[in-house]
DNA sequence: CTGAAAGCGCTTACAG
DNA sequence: CTGAAAGCGCTTACAG
């Protein structure tokens, strides 16, 4: 029989089964012309019956290409990962290419371990939503020709290609809406400051207080870790004291979730703006206002620009920036007042 | 140099670069033992000035495995998916495996494609969300090797391992609180009936309703898509007519969202346990009441299943049932004068 | 139209 | 301890 277990027939055992040479079983299998049709038959007779399936492992090792691309992601299981993810394989699946995906959970070592176990696997591409701080380490893959793309942050102490969201603009925009609902004392709830998007959007919150000439209380902003209790303890700091604040933007999809278990503590509530919409958001009461970025946007960006490296576009590295969006839904149009 | 653009150095060129044969490089790069610490001193030295990475494509296929397992989804960016794929991952990595992932649409014949895809790069194993009703084209492959656990729902029409959700007992419990709640005419909102966990979950509410004694309008059932516009529509159906319910069991997360959004418009508002848990569930006004499935837990047993037939593990079939969990938060134990 | 030989980059099995 | 030869399953380049 053809299936003894843990074996397969290769075309070798094709060629025999069908008597004839083993390219000519290759050119059957790729469809290519110059074969006769009693030939053809023959060597389809003895596929069939062996249960023949080409190794493409093998045939992509002779081609020298592996069709198949690394996905690096900060967490599959975040929303945000999976859209970006969805966007990426679908342009690979019109690429013709395979997607190897891994989560670095925000370790720079692991993100290497992962990025590097992708090159030694010869993926044709990287797309890599990085962690760590210093991207050196891929200089030689770069060299030696596999593309990679960044995505969400950029990478660092290399100059590389990124997908990225305007991180500035989005937190100026988050905060200017405050400021028009006339709040005068806001704060800022980011991520760990070495992470590139979470400085961004302080930036963005320091420019908008600035450009409306209010002054910013250092003790407004708390870069710290995004877990429920680190979150709690922020938004009970930035709220209480002498100065409290009266409206809160969240610096990401985490933040908020921490501000959102804590609000229903305070008395005034605080207005709040956040960073990433939330699948819910528009069901809460009041409504969640948010700074949206286009998750599945950038994955398609990224792998745009990646396939067409791959097609050999080989112009200076180019950086994408795409807008983030304010949606108003309530929690973001509350007065200073608490109303 | 080293980077000539798009070609890499191999074992030979830095047996060559040494002046030591291939199997010594590979003896280094292996670190098997019987080397001089000479003889490693230069190879090492070769492997730096080169920037030789080992290609484990090349490597993998000579030692007839591929240290790779295909993971299909229905949808990557589904946030069920996303933490069944990290739980997967985790296993994978824990195994030295490098995972593959691919989303079928709840298409057949796209999972057919992926599945062969992934199959025909002889992964090792496969995890499988399946979307098709017939998995018959995997037999070939399973005769030959490749190991293959589905999970969140069994195979179809093959004997094959599975790690699934008490769909029925879930079910059966979320129609059970209400009707402990004081509700006799309860709404079923399901998605198609061919797909398996939505007929056991109806399955469930039958028998749930049938145990208490109570009779079963077939107009309280919608088995429908599960787009906004569609559950909308039945929620009305449903909430409308001769006997109107005052509860509802919606049967997954797609479906408990259109509902959610739905029910502002209704008068009096149905009680409501939501099959699934969402992110925001506790945030809602009320909260919203779930039967709870724990994609983690899914995710990591059939990983780990995988990873035992992969050891070795060759008895028959199994079939991993996790419970799942009825979580009260409000929307579920409200009475049916709408209190 | 057909196929034998060489090679993709490694490891295995075997001599020295 | 060291390495030349054969082979993993294919494709490429080249004769017939």
């Amino acid at each position: 029989m053809s299936t003894r277990y843990g074996s397969r027939p290769t075309m070798k055992d094709v060629a025999a089964t069908a008597g004839v040479g083993l390219k000519t079983v290759s050119r059957v299998v790729n469809g290519e012309a110059g074969v006769t049709p009693d030939m053809a038959a023959r060597v389809q007779a003895a596929i069939a019956e062996l249960g023949f399936r080409r190794n493409d492992s093998a045939r992509l090792l002779r081609k020298g290409r592996t069709a198949s691309v690394g996905l690096l992601l900060e967490d599959i299981a975040d929303p945000f990962s999976g859209q970006l993810s969805r966007a990426v394989e679908e342009v690979a699946r019109m690429h013709g290419s395979l997607l190897f995906t891994g989560s670095s959970g925000e370790d720079a070592r692991h993100e290497q371990e992962l990025a590097l176990a992708f090159c030694a696997r010869r993926v044709d591409g990287l797309v890599v939503v990085p962690a760590g701080g210093d991207h050196r380490y891929l200089l030689p893959e770069l060299a030696a020709g596999i593309a990679a793309v960044f995505v969400d942050r950029p990478a660092q102490l290399i100059d590389a290609d990124a997908a990225l969201t305007d991180n500035v603009g989005g937190a100026r925009e988050g905060v200017a809406h405050l400021i028009r609902h006339g709040h005068r004392r806001i704060a800022f709830l980011g991520d760990l400051p070495q992470i590139h998007t979470a400085a961004e959007r302080l930036r963005g919150y320091r420019e908008a207080m600035a450009e409306a000439g209010l002054p910013v209380d250092e003790a407004w902003i708390a870069m710290a870790p995004t877990d429920p209790a680190s979150v709690a303890a922020s938004v009970d700091r930035v709220t209480g004291g002498a100065a409290p604040v009266t409206a809160v933007l969240s610096g990401n999809n985490r933040i908020t979730l921490g501000v959102l278990r804590r609000l229903p503590a305070l008395s005034p509530r605080p207005a709040l703006v956040g960073f990433d919409d939330l699948e819910l958001a528009d069901l809460l009461t009041p409504g969640l206002t948010v700074v949206a970025q286009d998750p599945a946007a950038l994955g398609r960006a990224a792998a745009d620009l990646l396939f067409r490296r791959l097609a050999g576009d080989d112009a200076p590295p180019r950086r994408i920036v795409l807008p983030a969006r304010l949606i108003p839904r309530g929690s973001g149009e509350a007065g200073p007042d608490g109303r």
